[in-house]
DNA sequence: TTTTTATATTTGTAGCTACAAATGTCTTTG
DNA sequence: CAAAGACATTTGTAGCTACAAATATAAAAA
């Protein structure tokens, strides 16, 4: 279905607008696909993101702002998302020693086993769209998206 | 910014996940935007979305499940949204005589005022990605778009 | 050293989605 | 007609973001 026939809209409408309909149009099936993939293992969406950046930490605890900066979603609020990773027992949480305003967030083994589950699960999952299109067209969609953003 | 210097990820990744990425990274940017052009005349994205379905009907009353099904958004809870905009007086909404499961919400003269001073606000905003691309690249984009979610 | 300012995080409030269960109304069927 | 089923919407619960205000600690300035 092209964007076009998705909103069966009687206006024509600019390119530019269209654009901005399809990406977030685009971006909710993806999220939807994501969501409903992790639902089995009862992690959301978002604090399976947090995962990923502490994984990608590599033993360094992380805190806060670090962790928010790499989130993408401006506010997330990363103090929540890290509440509840805590209480499935995912992260560990603790003052920093050096500077006390900070907290040191580390991933457990039960969070990287997690993770290793849902790897694979995952990567299907992306994979899963741009089949039907070849390298040099998934890499000019990006590159036609970077251009977009560039105000 | 490439959503690769966003993201300064130290492992090489997938084309497909790039686009997954750069997807939800530029659907982000784009609805920051929107909301805080949105924020001084106090309604949310959400809310307008519906408002504008609504004048869409010209007049005629539309009942909760066409509202729903041209949100984009497979759940949007309705109902909810619905009790806002009456609570700003922005919508009416009274039991369909003819099936009294069903409701007739309409758009006020105090909605379509609302949105008309919010067009021209949103295609500026619209309008202001993609500026530096040709009408092909933009439809070129729209097109890599839809054959993305191609499954 | 005390005050001020900056930094790091948390918390409160309001709005949102996702999903399932509940409600109320119509329609079909025995 | 009455029960069973289908349909349209609402409501409850849990998770999320956005923004601002509050807290706590560290660093800089007077």
């Amino acid at each position: 279905m092209t964007i076009e026939e998705v909103i069966k809209s009687s206006v024509p409408m600019s390119p530019q607008k269209r654009v901005v309909l399809n990406i977030g149009y685009t971006q909710n099936k993806l999220a939807e696909g994501i969501q409903s993939v992790l639902k089995p293992f009862d992690i959301s969406a978002e604090q399976f993101n947090v995962l990923r950046i502490l994984r990608g930490q590599k033993g360094k605890p992380a805190n806060m702002s670090l962790i928010q900066e790499r989130m993408l979603a401006k506010t997330s609020n990363t103090t929540r998302l890290v509440d509840k990773l805590l209480a499935k027992e995912l992260v560990t949480r603790k003052i920093c020693p050096s500077n006390r305003r900070k907290m040191e967030i580390g991933i457990t083994s039960k969070g990287l086993e997690l993770l290793s589950e849902l790897d694979p699960v995952i990567v299907t999952h992306e994979h899963a769209y741009g089949q039907k299109m070849s390298v040099e067209e998934l890499e000019q969609l990006s590159a036609l998206l970077d251009k977009f953003r560039n105000l």
